[in-house]
DNA sequence: AACCAAAGTTCGCGATTACGAACCAGCGGG
DNA sequence: CCCGCTGGTTCGTAATCGCGAACTTTGGTT
């Protein structure tokens, strides 16, 4: 009887058509521990971990750990955080200027 | 010798007014675990607990873990971070468009 | 059907987490 | 001065993490 947090993490691994081993490796870890995070009835991992499975599997610690669907909308929100903070100073300031705009609007 | 995780724990705590009884009470832990979380050489907390600190504390997990300096940029990338969260959808999706098309141009 | 490789599962165990309870330092009031 | 209180620190230990290595299952090939 798995767990939510297993659940989702089986879910967006075959989604992205990864094998329990090819996870693993990407995130660090070991085959059979990655089986037992999706698989038993207490899956607690570190934040570590939990954080390493989430870059690997393109979403968010916080995605994974939460049951409800109302925070994908958060987890979509902390992947365009990512992305922004991986941008050149550049697109930066362009997607900064641009907030400005649609925050007056909203006033 | 705290790790990165620990200090940043530490000061935003110490920002919000908290005692570590006060942070252990909402976190629901162990003020002697909430010590160790911010002094021990090593603080590999459980993903749940990191959560709820991380909600305790109004922020995120990801923030809490993230190893870099918090450079002049990173503060500003925050602040953006920040405003862009209390956007309504229609916005978030605005920006996010708009991050893609740059995003796109860069490679 | 028999083989083989790849994927998944079980198991034992050393290392680490997270706790409670006791201990210490500082401080304000009486 | 010393009592009590608040916040921080140490320590012993049960529970759990996370691993390696062996074992089982699945599925493709001949």
């Amino acid at each position: 009887m798995p767990t939510p947090l297993g659940e989702r993490v089986r879910e967006v691994r075959q989604k992205r058509g990864l094998t329990l081993e090819a996870l693993a490796e990407q995130v660090g870890s070991s085959k059979s521990y990655m089986w037992e995070i999706e698989n038993k009835d207490v899956a607690r991992p570190s934040a570590e971990k939990l954080h390493q499975i989430a870059v690997a599997l393109d979403t968010t610690a916080e995605y994974l750990l939460s049951a409800d669907q109302v925070t994908e909308a958060e987890a979509a929100d902390l992947a365009f955080f990512r992305k922004y903070r991986k941008m050149k100073p550049r697109g930066k300031e362009q997607l900064r200027e641009m907030l400005k705009i649609l925050d007056d609007e909203d006033e």
